[in-house]
DNA sequence: GTCTATAGAAGGATAGAC
DNA sequence: GTCTATCCTTCTATAGAC
């Protein structure tokens, strides 16, 4: 990644600044100096742009990343609905992101969501319902939303493991355990 | 919660504020200053107990929280030795303790997991030898470190998604299927 | 709309009196 | 060992020139 100051327009480009560094240092440990220092572009143009600040750029970053991701899960499972063999490629696809951007991008939204759980409800809540996106289009695809949760759950929970081991074995073992327990009748 | 000043010496009174301001609001958005005015105790304090400043208290920070939830999770496991009753029991007390504490208090490490795995090294590995630990002693209960890791992942994952929604569905929902997947043989 | 400068608060860290 | 005062940096946010 590491989006250029080419072509892009200024509000677009402080968007994926944001999305990037929120993903992979969280909320509060990215500062709006250091967004504008990666967008390239003027400190003004945040408030011009995001005229609600920081919390508002977080709102928009956060409603982008859910639908990014789920757009994600979504054409792997049009490649393969049959739901065990598209959990595993949902899993094996996030081992090989992690290991490609050096366990840096996973999911991007769960520091955040973590961060503002007890600290700040408007964030709270937008990353409530981005979860609840994914749970309704994964609960839709296999036809149950309490294994839809467990699958989610696994998947999350695998991504904080392995980004702190630094091993994509805990996605490996935990797309096993979803994928297996999504194929049961 | 809300350790008073009573009895308990500073350095302890420090650890405890630490603890639960890192397992609510994560590293970076805890300051030392809030800390102090939690464990009514000076600023110097701090550094006088902690040379090595926040990351030298967040060090011993997940190192005691990685050893309280390993003992609770122990606790379980020997009232009831069989795996998937056990599993079980686990979900379901750490759902309780959700409802408990307004869906504040959950793995005590997660939040700061996430947010030094791209930032800061040292704690970095910190949490991966704590999660590493933690893996250990599922493994050895399991007889099976690909299902402890998948099982821990699906904890991890089910406090996000609990703490995001405020509601004990998620970690349930992953319970049933940790359990399950445990227990087969 | 773009960009600079700065306000005002909070951050981590240190010095040194007691 | 306890506690206060302060330094310097960084933070979010705003004002206002261009």
């Amino acid at each position: 990644m590491g989006m250029d100051a080419t072509s892009l327009p200024t509000r677009q480009r402080i968007l994926y600044a944001t999305a990037e560094l929120f993903r992979r240092q969280g909320y509060t440990g990215t500062g709006l100096k250091q967004i504008v220092a990666e967008a390239q572009a003027p400190f003004g143009s945040v408030y011009h742009h995001f005229p609600g600040g920081k919390q508002e750029l977080a709102d928009e970053v956060i409603h982008a990343g859910g639908a990014f991701f789920q757009a994600l899960v979504s054409a792997v499972y049009d490649a393969e609905p049959n739901p065990e063999a598209s959990i595993r490629a949902v899993f094996e696809g996030a081992a090989e992101t992690l290991r490609a951007t050096d366990f840096q991008d996973a999911c991007p939204i769960a520091t955040v969501a973590l961060e503002v759980a007890s600290t700040n409800e408007p964030l709270r809540l937008v990353t409530a319902e981005v979860f609840e996106r994914w749970t309704q289009a994964l609960s839709d695809r296999l036809g149950d939303r309490d294994r839809a949760q467990a699958v989610l759950a696994a998947l999350e929970g695998a991504f904080i493991l392995a980004r702190a081991q630094r091993s994509i074995e805990p996605m490996l073992a935990a797309g096993r355990m979803a994928a297996d327990y999504a194929g049961r009748s």
